[in-house]
Order: structure tokens, then C-alpha cells, then sequence
DNA sequence: AACTCGGGGAA
DNA sequence: TTCCCAGAGTT
């Protein structure tokens, strides 16, 4: 039995009910591949369920604001791809007449839309047989076919997509595609894959050589950026605060946040309270406190971000404040939206 | 070719 | 802690 039916077999006897596995509508695909991109199922399957609940289809999407789709993605990471995300519901809605394109080098087109996604698409809403080549994928190629050559290198980007063309049969692209990467979901595991049980076994060239836990191998290690926040809490009369919308380059962009200190090195109360001095012109009617005891670590793959998050207490009315209330309206970062709750629990 | 972009779950 | 997740865009 060949590589592709014994995949095809598997997953006929394994795979999980998902919610985008019984639609071939574009929409449904390509919301579901985005939201998934570098995202486990399970992180990701309420968002999708959010979004079709929200934008029942691309029109519905195209036509909310921004601020309403980002806030629908908080949490989950990665913010360009909702952005993306609804930048290319525009455009399928007024250039593609609200269709999506029906073929892998259209699809690859549309913003946020890589190899894989296109693929995805293609193959699961069109039966076009082009092969998916994601971490699973790389995971299961490179053991059962004994590749060492570094996953994550131009080199091997291309002989693993050359790899996946070659084997992966073309009759039910559909069921393979999603097959072979529920497989290196669940059958073949990072960790601890249960060999014993594998339908492939018999022919894994990492299992007989011992290279199960070596391969697949991926060069680079990211080199962490540390950062130091101070946040403002901004707290007049009326517990009105301030929140600014981040632009530009960067992590979280077009998220909101409070106003940011950012600094070489961590801020002390007086350096804290010299810099409020000069935003307030002197004015110096204010309490500040630090709201949490010890620094806040936030973790980010590539970022470790040190904060403090500090309450301004403050005598003036604020001109354009925010109630405590509405702040939960603002698609904000976790980081962020870890504070606000603690806070609302704590401070009042 | 290297870097940037999140957050969370599992071992 | 470390690894990695249905990757893509930018430099």
C-alpha cells in the first residue's frame, strides 16, 4: 500500500470532528487556515467559531471596522493576520466580485495568503492537487523518509515541497492534505510518538535508524529582545483613564494600550514621577503608586517585556478619558487585558 | 538569508 | 525551562 492510502486510512479511522471539516465554502477554508497559521486546533477552534458567528460570510467580514475584528482576534497572537485577515475580505468583496479565487496561484495573491494557505485552499475547497507543507508535514516527512536536511532552510523549504508533491497521490487531495497533518498532529508527535502502534512503521526510516527524536532538525535559535515598560494608569475624578492606539512598525500594531514609558533600563518611582512632571507641565497634584509589587514578565517568542504598570491619581478631569468600562471595548494585548481585570478585581 | 510577528500548551 | 503549533511578510 502506497505512503498517500496509508495516510488516507489513518485518517479515515482518526480524525477529529472539527467544525471547517464539513464545508468546502472558500470562506470557511480560508478563515479556518488563517486563524491557524502557527496555532494549535485547539487554541484556535473557538476563534473560527467567533468569527462564523460574527461574519457569517465575507461580505459580513469586509464590511465590520477593524477595531471589531481585531477585538474578535485578541488574544490569539500573530495581529497582522487579522489585519490581513480584513484587508483581503475587502478585496475578494469589490475585486473578485465576492468570490474567492478557485485556483492555488490566485489564491497566493491575497494578502496573508502563503504556499501553504493556497494550498490548503485549493486543494480542500477545489480538489486542485497541490501539497500542504506545514510543521506536521515537515514532521513526517522528514522521519518517515529519514531527511536531515534543516526544515527551516532554503534548501530544505524546497526539497520537502518537492518531497510532499511527489508522494502525496492526487485522487483525494482533499482528505490526504488534512490527513497527513492530523496525522503529525496526533500519530506523529513532536514528543513521544507511540511507534509501536504507527500504521507506518514498517517502512520510517527514523524508526529503524533510532532518529525518531532527532529528526526533523531545524536550525536557528531566535535570540530574545528584553524590554522595559512602565504603562500609565491614568485615574481622574470621574476613574477615567487614557488608552493609546499603537502605529507604526512593531509588535501589537493598531492595538491599544496605556500611555508607555519605554526605557534603556527599569524606571524607579522618582524617574517615573520626573518624566509625569514634564507631561503635565508641573503640575504635580497627583498620586502615583505602583500597581504591582514585583516586575511582570511577558513572555513573547522573540520579546521579554519587564513592566510595571503604574496608577496616576490624578485632580484633573481628563478631556478625552476612557470609563472603566468601556476599556474592555479595545482590542488590546494580553498583557494588557490580564491588568484591566486584575485591576477592576482590586483596586475598587 | 535572516528577521519579525503572540500566545499558550505540553513535557 | 524548551519546543512548537494547519506560516507569512519584510528587510
Amino acid at each position: 500500500m502506497s505512503f498517500s492510502q496509508k495516510i488516507l486510512n489513518w485518517y479515515s479511522e482518526n480524525k477529529r470532528s472539527l467544525p471547517w471539516r464539513s464545508t468546502r465554502d472558500p470562506y470557511k477554508i480560508w478563515l479556518s487556515e488563517i486563524i491557524l497559521q502557527q496555532t494549535r486546533v485547539v487554541q484556535g477552534e473557538p476563534y473560527y467559531l467567533k468569527f462564523i458567528e460574527n461574519f457569517p460570510n465575507v461580505q459580513d467580514l469586509a464590511n465590520a471596522s477593524e477595531e471589531r475584528v481585531l477585538k474578535l482576534w485578541q488574544g490569539l497572537g500573530y495581529y497582522s493576520r487579522a489585519r490581513n485577515l480584513h484587508a483581503t475580505a475587502k478585496i475578494v468583496v469589490n475585486e473578485y466580485d465576492g468570490r474567492f479565487p478557485n485556483s492555488y496561484n490566485e489564491l497566493l495573491k491575497l494578502k496573508g495568503v502563503g504556499d501553504y494557505t493556497a494550498s490548503a485552499i485549493a486543494s480542500i475547497c477545489f480538489d486542485e492537487p497541490q501539497p500542504v507543507v506545514d510543521g506536521n508535514v515537515y514532521r513526517v516527512l522528514a522521519r518517515h523518509f529519514g531527511v536531515a536536511i534543516p526544515i527551516n532552510s532554503t534548501k530544505g523549504i524546497k526539497y520537502f515541497k518537492r518531497l510532499a508533491t511527489e508522494v502525496m497521490g492526487r485522487k483525494n487531495i482533499r482528505d490526504y492534505n488534512q490527513g497527513i497533518m492530523e496525522f503529525g498532529a496526533i500519530q506523529c508527535a513532536p514528543k513521544k510518538p507511540y511507534c509501536l502502534l504507527c500504521p507506518l512503521n514498517e517502512s520510517c526510516v527514523a524508526l529503524e535508524k533510532n532518529l525518531v527524536q532527532t529528526l526533523p532538525i531545524k536550525e536557528n535559535k531566535t535570540k530574545v529582545r528584553k524590554r522595559n515598560f512602565n504603562y500609565l494608569v491614568w485615574l481622574d475624578p470621574n476613574n477615567k483613564t487614557i488608552l493609546n492606539q499603537r502605529r507604526g512598525k512593531g509588535i501589537w500594531q493598531n492595538l491599544w494600550e496605556f500611555p508607555l514609558l519605554e526605557s534603556e533600563n527599569q524606571l524607579n518611582e522618582k524617574e517615573v514621577r520626573k518624566e509625569l512632571k514634564e507631561m503635565v507641565s508641573g503640575d504635580d497634584s497627583f498620586r502615583l503608586l505602583s500597581y504591582n509589587e514585583s516586575l511582570i514578565v511577558h513572555k513573547l517568542s522573540h520579546q521579554h517585556l519587564y513592566t510595571r504598570f503604574w496608577i496616576i491619581e490624578s485632580n484633573v478631569e481628563l478631556e478625552n478619558g476612557i470609563s472603566l468600562e468601556d476599556l474592555d471595548s479595545y482590542p488590546v494585548p494580553v498583557l494588557i487585558s490580564d491588568f484591566i481585570k486584575a485591576f477592576k478585581n482590586s483596586y475598587f
